[in-house]
DNA sequence: ACTGTAGGCCAACACGTGTTGACAATCAAC
DNA sequence: GTTGATTGTCAACACGTGTTGGCCTACAGT
């Protein structure tokens, strides 16, 4: 008895999102995942079933959108870039869905419902427009997730060569447009 | 001697397409290709090399812009859109490339030949200002892939369910915005 | 000191992978 | 009709995978 069952699990959920996150859902696997977190790979059977159960326990996460509650309406589109910026960067979450959504439908699924259950009523609120909700959500995060894929997955030398300031002066009219056109 | 040579090279080809397009690279198995295709495994090997190189073969593309020579400033952005909407659907080639670019680091490495090799100098070409032309192509990138992964491979509903019009109107200044800001 | 319980490790399994080599079938040339 | 080359098939290889069960090992309660 070294540690506590739960202090193990949650060392075995943060290697396995950094894998996850730099190899995509096929190339981490338990056994580098296990050799990560200095353990054996039968402790990640044991803590979490089955490599689908480990994926979604470590995919789990939350955008936190209710930080731009009050934001001024101009402002809005800048705040969102940052935002969203800002989160790539905070956790591997966001880059593990996006390596691994491409290729597990589940996470293509857990993709759309994040995108789809929390950015869309959050826009709703922000514009009173449910209406015309979804899709402006459903544009936002096509902007923000190429942004993503450029300069964390695919590094594209000039968006990796950004600062945050000037992400935000492309980005944000953008995103301001996407919020509020017609 | 069924075949030419050259016939059952293209056939394996395309079956290959298929199935990077719609598994990506770990996935896209050369028993499922070869399956695809009605042939042997053994013989994507003789033909081919390796799975590597199969793969090399098949991510292979021209993003043709030079189709876009002529087009009046003021409508390079919603035809900058409709051109890459095209791309994506006429064949498997950019589907690949995404699917796989994200996984394996050839692909992103083709990937990122591909945008700044062909879109870049047509952009500085377009706008007569080659020291911004990087960032601009690299902006326009991040948008029309995510667009493409909200589309084709995320399947986004809303994304989905737009026309080419629809979708024109939504990037098309954005796109412009991206051509000629500042 | 003894026992029960819970964390940790090892060895093995069944399976699917990319890849290889030897062998059969088919055609062209002479 | 025989030879030579080219296309196709079969079976097997070495390896890495997710997953399993049995076996230690260390602590807590009595």
């Amino acid at each position: 008895m070294r540690r506590t069952s739960a202090e193990t699990k949650s060392i075995i959920l943060s290697a396995a999102r950094e894998r996850f996150a730099a190899d995509g859902y096929e190339r981490a696997t338990i056994r580098s995942i296990a050799a990560d977190a200095k353990i054996d790979p039968a402790m990640v059977m044991r803590y979490f079933g089955s490599k689908e159960k480990l994926f979604a326990a470590a995919a789990e996460f939350d955008l936190r959108f209710d930080a731009l509650a009050d934001v001024p309406r101009e402002q809005l589109g800048a705040a969102f870039v940052r935002h969203f910026l800002r989160q790539w960067e905070a956790g591997e979450a966001l880059q593990v869905l996006l390596r691994t959504g491409i290729t597990n439908d589940g996470a293509a699924e857990r993709m759309r419902e994040i995108f789809a259950g929390q950015l869309a009523p959050r826009i709703a609120a922000l514009t009173g427009d449910p209406a015309s909700a979804p899709v402006r959500a459903a544009m936002i995060s096509a902007q923000m997730l190429g942004i993503g894929l450029a300069r964390y997955i695919l590094q594209f030398p000039p968006v990796v060569g950004m600062s945050e300031d000037e992400l935000v002066s492309w980005l944000g009219p953008t995103i301001q447009r996407y919020l509020t056109a017609d």
